[in-house]
DNA sequence: GTGGTCTAGACCACC
DNA sequence: GTGGTCTAGACCACG
């Protein structure tokens, strides 16, 4: 499993863990029943502290898309992928959403914005990122 | 000049002076040359502390929206409507394109998000905020 | 606000923190709006580590009992007294049915049960704890 | 011998082969002289660890449960049903025990609790499990 | 002063 | 080997 950490982006690492993990689920990149790296070996692939990586992966037990397998390590829960596409998609939605009502209140109306928004869309799908 | 202050929103208060004082100003709620209150009135009717109105004021200073008027205080700067304007609209701009960007990384296609966007849209437009 | 941490009980020092934090809250010790004693001091308190507080602090954020007040500290979230009480009653009745199923698997009768909580009811409330 | 192991329940896979195994000699499932499976079947049926079975072989001798015989593997011992009933009877109690004083403890009345425990009771033996 | 985060190193129970 | 927990000490942003 590859995860790209940057120390220094504002995110806390623990939690771009995070994310990353359930962005790989969602991707199906990794599959339920699937046994993720060990709390050392992350660590050791990622450069950064166990502890955090403990702390990353004990987020997502408590989020339901990690469980402890005794003696075995972690594996990627039954139910973790719609669960992880589900936050995907809200969360999607909530950040379009919190963009457009702060251009609302910004004075923009529907149409300037739905071309300002038309412009960006064929921008990102042209470009790649 | 009335701001509204939250102190459990996750934003530094003296970033949401910042940008509300920026808003104002894009706004027309205030125009170059006038005066803003001082700090201490100013903390006063928001009931923070003076230095964190101080500290939202240097920022202000640095952007260039506030100037100072030796044994005045501080007042918007000449240019500042455009200025925050400007960047206000980027703002808003780089919010949308990052949210797309997200988006789109998260495996959706163009033409789901432009639904989705749209449903957002007239949601946005019809409710209010 | 005074806790029992007992660090050789089996149950990890934070928890008993956010247990009896909640316990508090429940039993209205501590009221929503109450700031509760800030990590340092609370660590001072139970002479524990900071860290191991904060760790307890954050859980009972994510469990919505606490909220952060910008530079103040911590308070008791509005609605945590509802929340914390319901919380206890859910755990309490999932304790007794849970020993109860494991007694009718041993073999036990109803009646026969039912005699025996009787017992029990009556000297625990008879001799306090 | 069938038990059933959890590997995810959260109790110790060692100790629930320890319970289930004085679980069966109370039921008289086992009897006193009969063998149990050697540990290197046990662990195959249960697909977990030997050192597992073993450690848990290991608890029961100590307890009394099992006892060594030269050549022939280990068998339950003579007076183990008598003992695994009162063990069981006795952990039944204090598990009563316990949620009731939690219960008290949590500010609930004897009579509310007579209550809650009632509705538990009928329940419990109305649906089974 | 406040909480948030990270690192380092240690000990534990369990497999 | 696995994860879970605690301690100690450091740095950061914020008020």
């Amino acid at each position: 499993m590859f995860l790209n950490i940057n120390p220094s982006n504002g995110i806390a690492i623990y939690d771009q863990v995070v994310r990353q993990v359930k962005f790989a689920v969602a991707q199906g990149a990794v599959k339920p029943g699937n046994l993720v790296p060990s709390v050392r070996e992350m660590a050791r692939e990622l450069a950064i502290n166990p502890n955090t990586v403990a702390r990353a992966y004990q987020q997502l037990q408590a989020d339901g898309v990690l469980e402890q397998v005794r003696g075995m390590g972690l594996e990627v829960a039954p139910d973790a992928v719609k669960q992880c596409k589900g936050e995907r998609q809200k969360l999607i939605q909530d950040r379009i959403r919190q963009a457009l009502v702060e251009a609302k209140q910004s004075g923009l109306e529907g149409d300037e914005l739905r071309q300002i928004v038309e412009k960006q869309l064929t921008s990102v799908f042209r470009n790649g990122s």
